[in-house]
DNA sequence: CGTTGGTTTGATTAATGTCAACGCACGTGG
DNA sequence: CCACGTGCGTTGACATTAATCAAACCAACG
């Protein structure tokens, strides 16, 4: 089951009861499929249910009045949308899927009353938050450096947050975006991220099949990149706890 | 009392009786003053407190392998530092104060425990929390523009946070920033921010006398930088509830 | 096959960085 | 009260990064 995914991300957090799992499970009311492109929700809504993805890639972006598209953040299997969107009266951006994804949804009462009678959830839950805040600093503050670094670093954070809900398998993971969906998101022309690429593929760092990307060095990667994981906070951390609950996603 | 600014803030959220306000203030155990350039937090801390802006200005930054400082958010009077910072294991960037500044000390479980017992002022700490975040967002964004648009942009929100504050008169407001501090927010040399803002400058879009900011046609302003308040939910609105909070602040 | 979406290439231009120098205002010590 | 130092703002000349435009290429798919 797909929750395994949230579970597995909360657990680098504090490790959870059965009946806490169980209570995540059945938060998810409704599972909708959405194709590349479409919308999951539009700004200016104002959603009563938080959303959860559960398979494939969907974004949060912005439509600027020249009519591009600026991505903003990605979200993977185990990404809450917005666990507080309620607090705010109307959403200042859009998601959507960038691949084909599916979507659980959550009526944000289940959340609230959640929050509140399970410190731990509630906690853990606010932590992924946390996280998701903590990589939009790192995004902005990457957005100086040039465009080589600042895709070696991206190309890191999205190993890292695949495998912290086991959606790798040795250095490949999916990446299902294009190149101008990549130049959406770094505020570069896909001229110069198909070039940047190039550069990276040149030097042995990655290669990429598709749309899967195959990270041959990370350590040089890393160092190219100047990453250091810890803006990702426990997720970064490949401890055992990681392994446990991929092998139960895995069994489910 | 400056925990006025604060109230101020969150009453553009929700109105609050006095007992909440008194709360509030009962909040802040310890009050420090920082000098322009002294750290108030350090990245790779965990700090206790939660830090609460009472006057001055402060950044969050962090400083790169290079050296250089990005500042990502600049923290005015009534802004919090990070209502939740417990939750995360440790700080992944440093807040220094920019301007001379007075800084109240919260202990994190106060925060929790009113977090717990009160759901209205829970909301609004955490609703100011996710305007910190949408302000993060649009800084982000903003990223892909020209160097004009993106300090005209910078411009009308700070213009607009200080309003709600209380901290403008007329359409002037204090900017306590060098153009090197422009710089390092903007991620743009010194010297481009100096002849971006004599471009804004001899459009007699701004003035700026000192340290203090005028924005001599803020619809002007706006329409250059394709300024839409919405990121900042309520905080933008200029209701009566902002100019009644203004005076009691006054008034204390 | 032909179409389509995505990638790649080349040539040219625009935005911004870097370096180096100068100026101006303010404060401090003689 | 002056002389100097220091921090900040300003200017000019030149280098670099990335955008733009236009076209070719490639692979998947009906």
């Amino acid at each position: 089951m797909s929750i395994n995914r949230l579970i597995c991300k909360l657990e680098q957090f504090a490790p959870l009861s059965n009946e806490q799992r169980k209570k995540l499970g059945g938060l998810v009311r409704r599972v909708a499929d959405f194709g590349p492109g479409e919308e999951i929700i539009r700004q200016g809504d104002r959603p009563d249910d938080v959303h959860l993805v559960l398979e494939g890639w969907a974004a949060r972006y912005k439509i600027l009045p020249e009519g591009e598209r600026h991505i903003m953040a990605y979200l993977i299997p185990g990404d809450m949308c917005d666990v507080l969107v309620r607090l705010l009266p109307q959403m200042d951006h859009s998601i959507g899927a960038l691949s084909r994804c599916k979507v659980g949804f959550i009526p944000s009462k289940e959340i609230f009353s959640l929050i509140e009678e399970d410190r731990t959830l509630a906690r853990a839950l606010l932590w992924a938050d946390l996280v998701g805040e903590a990589i939009l600093r790192e995004w902005l503050v990457t957005r100086v450096r040039r465009a080589e670094k600042r895709l070696a670093h991206l190309f890191c954070e999205m190993l890292l947050r695949s495998k912290a809900v086991g959606l790798t398998d040795d250095d490949g993971f999916e990446l299902p975006l294009t190149q101008e969906e990549l130049g959406d998101t770094m505020g570069l022309s896909t001229v110069h991220i198909n070039r940047t690429m190039q550069e990276l593929r040149g030097k042995n760092l990655i290669a990429s099949k598709g749309k899967r990307m195959i990270i041959n060095d990370l350590d040089g990667l890393k160092k190219l990149a100047d990453f250091d994981g810890a803006y990702l906070h426990q997720l970064a951390d490949q401890g055992s706890r990681n392994a446990a609950a991929a092998a139960r996603g895995r069994s489910d």
